[in-house]
Formats: C-alpha cells, sequence, structure tokens
DNA sequence: CTATATTTTCAGTAATTACTGAAAATTCAG
DNA sequence: CTGAATTTTCAGTAATTACTGAAAATATAG
C-alpha cells in the first residue's frame, strides 16, 4: 500500500485538521484514507499506508466506529475485518452533525437548563441566568432546525441551499399571500 | 472575586465544552466568565476567580481576542484593561461561525480545489478525486449558504428556524405558483 | 479441541500542549 | 524623563494526550 501523493496530501491535510477539532491526527488520517479509498481496507494495510503502528489503528478505528463514520465488510475467504467509509456524502455529513450534536451541544443544553431552574439570589445571578437563558434559547432554537433541516433529502435541501438569502423572498410573498387573501397576518406557527 | 455556584457551574462546563473543540480550558472559562458577568472584568480580577496565572489569563485573553470574542474597555481612573463578552448573542454567534469557517473550513475547501486541479494517472486516483470533489461541492455549498442565512436579521431568521422544516412547502407552492403564472419550471437561479 | 490468525488491551514512553513565575517590555501619571 | 503600574513574553516544568510493543483475548479453520 503505497499512497499516492494526492491521497497523500488529502490524508495528511485530515489529519491536521482533524486536531483543529476533537479529533486526533491519527483517527483524522485513517477516515481520510478510507474515505478515498476505492476498496475496503483492512487494519493492517491501514497501519503499512499511514505508517502507524498496528494498535494505534485498531484504537483509532474504535474511535470511528464510535462516531459511526465506518463500515464494517468482509471479503470472502479472508478472515480480517475490512473498514470503509460510508459513500453517500449527505449521510456522512449528517451523522457528524449529529453526533457533534450529541457530545457538544446536548450537554450544554442539560446543563443550561439546571443552571435556569435554580434560584438566583443576587443581582449578578440574575443577571447571569438572563445571559444563560439567551444562550439557551438560541442554541435551542438552532438545534431544532438544524434537525428539520438535516432530515429533508437530498434534492429539496440542495433547492434550498442554492436559494442563499432568497429564502426571505418567499416568506414575503407568503405574508402578502396571506393579506391579499384577507387573512389577518398571523404570527408562525410554532413546530409540534 | 468569589464566584456565585451558578456561574461556577457554568463556568466550569464550558472549560470542559471548550476542550471538546479546539479552544483549551483556560480560554472556555475566561470567555464563560466574561459572558455572565454584569460588568467588565479586568485580567487580575478574572485570575483570581479562575485561580490561573496572572500570564495564563493574558495568553487566555490573546487567544479571544484572536476569535474576536472579547471587547476591550477602559474604566475612569484606571488603567488596567477590562473585558467583556459581547452583548448581541446573534453576534456572538456569527462571529464564533464566521471564525471557524476561514480555520476549519477555508484550508480544506483550498486544498481540495488544490487536489482537484491536480492530474489523475491511475484508477485509485481518479476515485479518490471523485469522492473529493463530492466533499468540496457540498462544503462550498453549506458554506455558501450558511454565509447568506448568517446575514439575515435575526428577526427574519428566527421566522425561518421556527417554520423547521415546513420551509419545503413554500418550496412547493413557489412551484405551484410558477405554473400556473403560464411559466415553465425553471430551475433554480444560481445566486451572484 | 488445538493451532493459528487476527484483534484488542494496556502499561510504559514519547510527544504535545498547558501553565507558571520571573523577567522584560510597555504604558502613563507626575 | 522617571518610576510605578500593568501587561506580555518566554524558558522551564507540569499535565495531558498520543503512540508503541508486548501480551492477552478472541475468533475460526481444520
Amino acid at each position: 500500500m503505497k499512497l499516492s501523493p494526492l491521497s497523500q496530501d488529502f490524508v495528511l491535510h485530515f489529519g491536521e485538521m482533524g486536531s483543529r477539532w476533537g479529533i486526533n491526527r491519527t483517527v483524522g488520517q485513517i477516515y481520510a484514507l478510507l474515505y478515498v479509498s476505492p476498496r475496503p481496507l483492512n487494519a493492517d494495510e491501514i497501519a503499512e499506508a499511514l505508517a502507524f503502528s498496528r494498535s494505534n489503528v485498531s484504537m483509532g478505528l474504535k474511535e470511528l466506529e464510535s462516531w459511526h463514520l465506518t463500515k464494517l465488510q468482509h471479503v470472502p475467504n479472508d478472515r480480517r475485518e475490512y473498514f470503509t467509509a460510508p459513500e453517500d456524502i449527505w449521510a456522512i455529513f449528517r451523522t457528524l452533525a449529529e453526533e457533534r450534536r450529541k457530545r457538544e451541544i446536548d450537554p450544554t443544553l442539560t446543563m443550561l437548563r439546571g443552571a435556569l431552574l435554580a434560584s438566583a439570589d443576587s443581582d449578578e445571578d440574575r443577571y447571569a441566568q438572563q445571559r444563560m437563558k439567551q444562550m439557551h434559547d438560541l442554541i435551542e432554537m438552532a438545534t431544532l432546525w438544524f434537525n428539520d433541516i438535516q432530515r429533508l433529502d437530498p434534492n429539496t435541501l440542495k433547492q434550498l441551499m442554492s436559494m442563499g438569502a432568497k429564502v426571505t423572498k418567499l416568506l414575503e410573498m407568503k405574508d402578502k399571500l396571506k393579506v391579499v387573501a384577507g387573512g389577518k397576518k398571523t404570527p408562525v406557527a410554532p413546530r409540534n
């Protein structure tokens, strides 16, 4: 397993990038390698291609599995386990967002909710609580929204994204239609 | 400067969370402290409240400044510098997203563009390039879109978010209107 | 069940990153 | 300009995280 310069660059870049957020270099590189590999790879191949110890690869793969970013396969007449990155890049994106939400956002929301329930006795605490509420509300709204958006099928999503800020045009249009139709302007209905 | 249990929890949580992504514990805590503080704080106060060395605080503040997440102030008759977190949480959110884009997304896009221009001589390389293109296109679209969305004023944004997946209803409506109006269905126009 | 292939675990070590205290640099009142 | 107040830098050290090799565990072919 010798990496072409093209893949090499990609893999190295992902290693560095990985360490910009929580993921470490090894894990980033393993993922990148699987992502560009046209066929499933086993742990030894990965270790060789990236010059990591076999055990390091084992740990890295476990980490990736915990992120649900690998698929495990078997090839006939071979006892070893083979790994790939999921095909569908939208699915990958969704998984990643989902996992990050679980690890980074949800705990924060929980903490904030707790803090908002606690009694605030001093002016300082009341101020702090108000700030936490702002943060909580924003995060919650953004999360719910992101969740909704994510669930759209890729084509609708693509269409939506290509519109960019033009969605607001639609919003205005909708409001106008309502007015024309004689209904009084109503606030947007809450979901669920 | 003694922290109330309420603020204490918040600050500690942010420290941990910070280290879940790139930011380190110190920086996370300093930011959290500024965020919930009703008045500007100087470096000594921060150091005392968080039990960090003065120099550590100095470094942390510099890091936060590089993220554009602090505002510097002066209080009359005091030479020391006082810090706050920006008031508007939407602005904070925007800044954060912006900075992360610069640090995490843009370099990746650049790398991908480079890789896509390179010649691919083998089947492996052609496959790798195709995968990179998928990734590039997705990231680019998501980024452009996010940029657009971010620029909306908070109220429009709130309205949009509250709709959640219902935006698609608007899309359908739009398409129908076009048909009714006699125009032939055209693909969504590219931006810019 | 045994022998062998394969994967996982883990204690020890290396590498990286965070933090401190002391000293240098900067700022500014007088 | 002087000197006190304040901030920044930085070399050294502490703490954390990443990585390895050897050994243990697991899986399976025969």
